[in-house]
DNA sequence: GCCGCGCAGATTGTCAACAATTTGGATAAC
DNA sequence: GTTATCCAAATTGTTGACAATCTGCGCGGC
């Protein structure tokens, strides 16, 4: 039997569409989750959205309160910052898996991501590099193999990717960044452990630093 | 209104005990959740079970298949062992933060545990040694206040209680658990971040390598 | 004996209706 | 003008029924 007009459009994983409006901001935080609206504008069952919130209320995303339904959850200043350093922690280990792991298959791949980069940052094309960027890091996820660390990295950066754009948008962020990923790249590539926990660590450090002044400055200026 | 007979006995969080029926061990891995039968275990609406088996899901403690149903996830070996370095990782960054942040009240409250594990080490009482293990990593991780790593930790923890006992229970290993925790209390009580840090990574390397022998043994041994 | 076929039971997926609760505003009292 | 009270609309919580799907078993053909 044909699939042509296949009976649930991709309505199984509405809990996916709705992370991913939340981690766009096509929903605000604290914006309300009207199960009835939110069924309608998916085309599905409210029994679906009822588990998606569900989950990710488990995940971190919306909060929900008894008879009050549910919001998106607005993290807080210091939170983010909790955020960026459980990520700091947890992708110096998996750079140091990765160096263990390394083959030369992944050697050309993660050059590969690095080439993209390099051109990003020549084109002054903040997309792509944005882009790059997450690539290069599931790169060397990937290399790990640690599923447990990937899946909570990625909720960590669920959280996150609403406020990257402060950072990789700050004026000359793209170039040093580039040479921190860079180092990243030469320690994996030599198989380096140390080297690369220490890249890693300096390359986040740095990103969390930004992220703290920007939250700062955000603060005291034009908030 | 008094609440004698109240509407809702605690049905609130089917989704915690089941956890926790998971987590002790009362429903075995691969032991397939029937949704009636587990809504008349606890008396509940299917629905319910439903909603409590999508968090459950998400937290990685069962597995769905679509129009199969869910069973308990069987964690393998090799994920044991990412669980326990992933672990690691996130409570060495715990301990630092933990030193930068301890009061006085703190500092009480971490003797007290330490003394009530010297007192179970002393009866050979592996249970409240147990539990006053938990009850140390805890408080360093309340101490922290990083309600991030605090609420991953949490989950991590419930996929290795069941392995946890296996290392607890080997030979000489309280003793050696008691001088290694009573390493950390004082480098938090000392404020020396880095020295809190370097002994729980050395606590917890120690530990995941005993998981390590401990699986293989189970391996190749007994099983 | 072995393999495919199909049926019945068990189980999950879907849905709509109803009950319970909250919320906002209108109304009345002061 | 302010506050308290109550009602109606909106929203979530709960339940049961039905449809869709899977699973195991018996039956028949070879």
């Amino acid at each position: 039997m044909p699939r042509s007009a296949r009976p649930t459009p991709a309505r199984s994983d509405v809990t996916t569409r709705l992370r991913e409006a939340i981690t766009r901001g096509q929903l605000m935080p604290n914006e309300r989750l009207v199960e009835a609206d939110l069924a309608a504008t998916y085309g599905v069952n409210r029994a679906h959205i009822r588990t998606a919130l569900a989950m990710l209320d488990q995940e971190g995303l919306v909060v929900r309160e008894r008879n009050r339904g549910a919001r998106v959850r607005a993290i807080t200043d210091a939170e983010a910052l909790e955020i960026a350093e459980t990520r700091l922690a947890l992708e110096t280990m998996v750079a140091r898996q990765a160096a263990a792991k390394i083959t030369d298959t992944d050697r050309k791949a993660l050059r590969a991501i690095e080439a993209d980069m390099r051109r990003a940052v020549k084109d002054a094309d903040d997309m792509a590099f944005s882009r790059c960027n997450g690539a290069l890091h599931r790169e060397i996820q990937r290399i790990a193999s640690n599923a447990t660390a990937t899946r909570i990295l990625s909720t960590l950066r669920s959280h996150l990717v609403r406020l990257q754009y402060r950072v990789i948008l700050l004026p000359g962020r793209p170039q040093s960044s580039l040479a921190e990923h860079q180092a990243i790249v030469a320690a994996l590539c030599a198989n380096d452990a140390n080297a690369a926990e220490k890249a890693m660590r300096r390359h986040l450090t740095s990103f969390t630093t930004l992220l703290k002044q920007a939250i700062d400055a955000a603060r005291h200026g034009g908030f």
